[in-house]
DNA sequence: TAGTGGTCTAGACCACCAA
DNA sequence: TGGTGGTCTAGACCACTAC
């Protein structure tokens, strides 16, 4: 029996947290080993002597962070190949550089109104025009992102009233126009032409994002950033 | 009033999904515009004609994905800096070259057991036996990925078991050590003395994973995996 | 201290899908 | 087709915190 969990001695708090906790501890010293089928809903409730929604917020929460492979009717597994998610929250880089204890300020080095680039037109949809901005965001008065973005004025039709001068159209757009849904790329690259730019040599290794997020159907912005060497992303598993 | 929400006309479905797209949507079109508070859980229930619990499901992930930001008290508002979370899956690496279509293999290039370095004892907490392994995975006989792996035997004890030359390591740690926390860190560096392992120039440009994984208090693997060039991360924001 | 979100319950019905 | 997870309800109490 493993009932001894609902029992004074080794008992869990009947909260949600607590029973995740549980459940965590026997995957890890493998009561429940990788691939097994584990109790039923209704059975863990009756074993740590709460309701069922509470053992369900408990598991859903080990099945979101990819621990736990849950199927009606099949019931709930260990997973055997746990994926592993990370979770990296973007700051804005006004945040970024403010936190490496840096004064901020940019450069918008370059605006236009042009036809969106093939390649892009390729992924996004031809648009005649579209809104073109390269910025230079600064830390202590060094480049740290050269950014390079497209924005379509559809989706943005009030861009216009905002004052890019004093805010990054990066940070406008954060604040004002919430995306549904978004691709994100990471990618090593040679600084190249960048390397003027960003004050480092051109064959510098540096990161580089490449962002395009939407709204509904239609694409709100692209955006390539390029940072000097050295930055890092960090996130948590 | 908003209460048409509610009626036959543009009524939403009684789900948690169904009110989470409608809250949403008036994010979007700014009726609740950045920073504005918005309606309790008990006023949304009232005008959605569910239960509570309902719209509380529907708002936690809309909080949870850094749309809105709860306070008890305080009340529910729209944030006016959302932060943008990029959840990424890192795959085995096996599964990695196989999505790429190619034949999958691994050489363990070295295998030892010794002191943890000091840069890692800093960080780890000095050790005086860890296990040290470095991996080449291959791509269609091509060098993909290199490994450079420490892990703490007294976290991993029947490890010894494990076949590997079977099972790379990695592969063996995720199927059966589940860790409660991990930090992934993504830099890009020149690829210099990696070079010559994958086939690279020297001054590539290439990407570096670096992962520490806890259980517990104790940590459980040290890994540094260098990616031949063009490896690209994706996700989805 | 009062108002808000956070949680838990006991029960019900539904949706999916393996057997 | 039956068993399982997924959801919803109506109500209750608690925990936090702005006021």
């Amino acid at each position: 029996m493993t009932s001894d969990a609902a029992l004074p001695g080794g008992a869990v708090a009947p909260s949600w947290t607590g029973i995740r906790d549980e459940v965590l501890g026997r995957i890890r010293d493998r009561t429940y080993p990788p691939g097994a089928l584990i109790p039923t809903e209704t059975e863990l409730a009756a074993e740590f002597g709460c309701a069922r929604a509470t053992v369900s917020r408990a598991l859903r929460e080990l099945a979101e962070s990819g621990l736990l492979d849950r199927r009606r009717k099949a019931g709930t597994r260990v997973a055997a190949e746990p994926v592993r998610k990370a979770t990296m929250t973007i700051p804005l880089i006004r945040r970024q550089i403010e936190a490496a204890g840096m004064a901020y300020d940019f450069i918008v080095t370059h605006h236009s109104v042009e036809p969106l680039p093939d390649a892009l037109a390729d992924r996004l949809g031809p648009m005649s025009q579209a809104l073109h901005l390269t910025t230079l965001h600064r830390g202590d008065g060094q480049p740290r992102v050269h950014e390079d973005r497209w924005i379509n004025p559809q989706a943005v039709p009030d861009l216009a009233d905002a004052d890019l001068a004093a805010i990054s159209v990066n940070e406008w757009l954060v604040r004002n126009v919430p995306y549904t849904a978004g691709e994100l790329r990471i990618e090593a690259v040679a600084a190249g032409p960048f390397g003027d730019l960003l004050a480092c040599a051109p064959e510098a290794a540096v990161l580089r994002l490449t962002r395009v997020t939407w709204s509904g159907a239609d694409w709100i912005t692209h955006v390539r950033q390029t940072h000097a060497p050295g930055l890092m992303l960090d996130s948590t598993l």
